[in-house]
DNA sequence: ATAACAATTGAACAATTGTTCATATATGAT
DNA sequence: ATCATATATGAACAATTGTTCAATTGTTAT
């Protein structure tokens, strides 16, 4: 566990301290934009309001706009805002009925993702 | 504000507002600190850094900061502010030996969490 | 056609966030 | 003691975010 703590240098040129390790996950690095993703997945559930939504889709697999905003107790266009996020990141799907908009969880991923946070935070 | 939600639902099913279904997720609401709390551990997986230091904790699971830095190709000042925030929401934890600072991931659930994350994105 | 309704959108605003640079601790070596 | 190393922190700044209000779109009913 305790290693040298002796600068060296990776062939890339970076000062590190253990460079196979350095090197082992440099080799293993995914491209920028699948970080970028990958941040702007967890970014669209970092807001209350956008985690009771996620919830309330969580326990009712469907619900309308109006609806949450129910849940929720916030304004329709507050709701609609935040579902425009959670949409444009693909984290919920809509089914439109007329003037109604249903929407749910776009897929098992996103339940387990979220069940996954709650675990966490019980926890703590 | 709230005035429009007494809107009860008509037996033809005409209304917008599904009655028991909201008061169903209402009853099960959970306080709201909880969802602060939960929206928070999200966040502080919200920014790229911040994924590749999970993800680089993910491959070798104990590293100083100077070899998170090489890593990830930014300055130590960089990557110890963003530790400090995975570090106050408990997202990782630090074994301190000597002049060097090992950073690991607090929890199994945070694997399981970023793992989620991963496969989520892999398969958009 | 008009009215009522469900949802969406745009603009403006305050609040928050991430980065950078400089400085401050803290430990080990000389 | 001084120097070098490893990390942490503070302050300032631009960029982004979430909310509100007002207006708009699209649908259904009369």
């Amino acid at each position: 566990m305790i290693k040298k703590t002796e600068k060296k240098k990776s062939k890339s040129g970076f000062s590190c301290i253990e460079t196979e390790k350095v090197s082992s996950v440099r080799n293993r690095m995914k491209p920028e934009q699948f970080f970028h993703y990958l941040a702007e997945t967890f970014r669209a559930m970092s807001d209350p309001t956008r985690t009771k939504i996620i919830f309330a889709l969580c326990m009712e697999n469907e619900l309308c706009v109006r609806d949450i905003a129910a849940i929720i107790g916030t304004s329709n266009s507050a709701i609609s805002h935040q579902l425009r996020t959670l949409r444009n990141m693909k984290l919920v799907k809509y089914n439109k009925v007329g003037k109604v908009t249903y929407y749910s969880l776009d897929d098992i991923h996103i339940n387990n993702l979220f069940a996954e946070g709650l675990r966490h935070v019980e926890e703590k």
